[in-house]
DNA sequence: CTGAAAGCGCTAACAC
DNA sequence: GTGTTAGCGCTTTCAG
């Protein structure tokens, strides 16, 4: 089998408490045995064994990252910005796929606690997701990446999306267009619920009604947009200018547009969310609210040391940022 | 501190072993008593401390996955296929991303294996991964995905990268092409050198001299991209075509072009490789090699699998699937 | 400064 | 069927 500490203390000739007294940078050690041990560690290949130092010092350097699809062009930037961080400190992360599901979502959960993870980081927050996370919230800290999951026990860092969608439709407003639709989104999705009223908000400041007819959720993949200009098409009533709930469905509104002879933004304004490395291309430039992705990873890994350090996991901790409209090209005054 | 074992036998009043059996479903168990073990368990919320069990069965269930940067496209859907399958059998993945940094990834080696991963996943092979690969091949089994290592130990899944640009190459050549530029990649990676003698042995099928001048090599960034055709301009050489070492680099190109008044397919033919979902976007309509990402993804953990079951992880193992030429619309005839 | 020994939570013989 | 017990590889008192 693989060498152990016991091998090692073998050929120094000392107990294997020693060596592991000097593999740990324990002061008590003289420099010579020290020097010695490592010698012999680098010699032999030992590498301690984590499982086992984890099991007596309770700890696994490990925490699980729980999101819906990491094919999803805003997911990648959030992963690296938590494994990045993560490993800063000295930290592995288990990246976990859950596809929508909530049983997935679920087994993944008791996988990761049962290999004793430090932390949950778990994107998007979710009527499913929040009830798992109500259900562990006080067995390890969790927090919920990009939006504001309403509960004041639950860890956060997130946009101010209510926020975001309103500056997104007020930008429309003040183009001039009135017919605005909401495209996109998981309705049972905190951000989606913020998303909505924050254009409902910017409608209503500037008198303009809210037409249900003009909301159109769904999930916030590029079918979904595709779906919306398919029906606004045959319904015969294709809005002015559409926000989204995401930057993905609004490259599904894109291309449906595209195969349906509607121009963007002659035609339709249109305003993505995430600026994910799709918006800014030259060819594309979708105007969107963007959305620091890498730096939310960082973040939730932050907010997770703070609360595995301290013994109060009970009180929500939260960082809110802003969204930022950036203008490019899908949008036209009327 | 957690409820372990012991606590369950103790409310259950049996001893603790017989508490395991119930709960790894071994079949010398009385009915009832797996019954109340089972309900127990589900009352005080036990989970099985996965690390205590590794240590004794000596698994841990758990694989790595180095990558350079989750962010670039090509990824993510390798990483899926890898977190999928390995899901399906029970295992979960740790995601790293090295930066395309030599130290970086022999951290992540000894943290790993510290970890007591039953494999690593790694892409891709280049000449440091393959010198780090080459000294932990016989601790445990590693898998490259996306090229050939060309060393027969090496165990790999990946396209004949070499017949993929021959293909490219020759598509342009038979379009009339005769000044093919090759741009991008990085010069140490086994990938960028078989894709480039497939660009050459096509050139020389073709009767078509190598031109030195017209290899561009550099990175899997866009920047690559963008500086191949400032370069190509300042110099006063612009090629009519080029292939490209991925797609990444042929949308740098696209936006350079564009930046410069050069029009695609106008001005210069021009085909990625790996096809990914940027490419397919009506927008942009990239004519590129088709790469099976997620089945790298999938097939890489199968032979994980295989190799973690047998004792030979000497003699290499490895699939070879083929690239696929999708014409879309940066291409021309000349 | 170092050794001996207990024990982290669990599985796997081995008895009964 | 179930209990007893010996470790898995390591850290951490406690002595010395």
């Amino acid at each position: 089998m693989n060498v152990t500490i016991k091998d090692v203390a073998k050929i120094a000739n000392i107990s294997y408490a020693t060596v592991s007294r000097a593999l740990s940078g324990h002061k008590d050690v003289n420099e010579n045995t020290r020097k010695r041990v490592l010698e012999i560690c680098e010699q032999v290949g030992y590498l301690p064994n984590a499982i086992a130092r984890g099991l007596v010092t309770r700890s696994t350097n490990t925490i699980g990252l729980l999101l819906p699809d990491i094919t999803n062009p805003y997911f990648p930037e959030v992963a690296l910005g938590v494994e990045d961080e993560a490993n800063r400190r000295g930290y592995n992360v288990f990246l976990c796929n859950t596809h929508w599901e909530m049983a997935r979502t679920e087994t993944y959960f008791k996988l990761l606690l049962g290999k004793r993870v430090e932390g949950i980081i778990i994107s998007p927050a979710s009527d499913e997701t929040k009830k798992l996370v109500s259900i562990y919230n006080d067995r390890l800290p969790i927090v919920f990446i990009g939006s504001d999951p309403k509960e004041k026990d639950f860890n956060y860092v997130s946009v101010d999306n209510k926020k975001g969608e309103f500056t997104a439709t007020e930008y429309l407003i003040k183009l001039g267009h009135r017919r605005i639709a909401f495209v996109g989104g998981n309705s049972n999705t905190s951000s989606y619920y913020d998303r909505v009223e924050g254009y409902k908000s910017a409608l209503q400041k500037y008198g303009i009604e809210v037409d249900p007819y003009l909301i159109r959720s769904g999930s916030y993949s590029k079918e979904c947009g595709h779906n919306a200009i398919k029906q606004f098409i045959e319904e015969g009533r294709v809005p002015t200018a559409i926000v989204t709930a995401n930057d993905v469905v609004a490259i599904g509104i894109m291309e449906a547009a595209e195969e349906n002879n509607l121009l963007i933004p002659q035609d339709i304004s249109l305003v993505g969310y995430d600026d994910i490395a799709f918006a800014s291309l030259p060819k594309i430039k979708l105007t969107t609210m963007y959305q620091p992705k890498y730096e939310f990873g960082k973040i939730a890994v932050d907010i997770l040391f703070k609360k595995m350090g301290s013994e109060n996991f009970k009180k929500g901790f939260h960082e809110t940022m802003q969204s930022e409209l950036i203008i490019r090209s899908t949008c036209r005054a009327v």
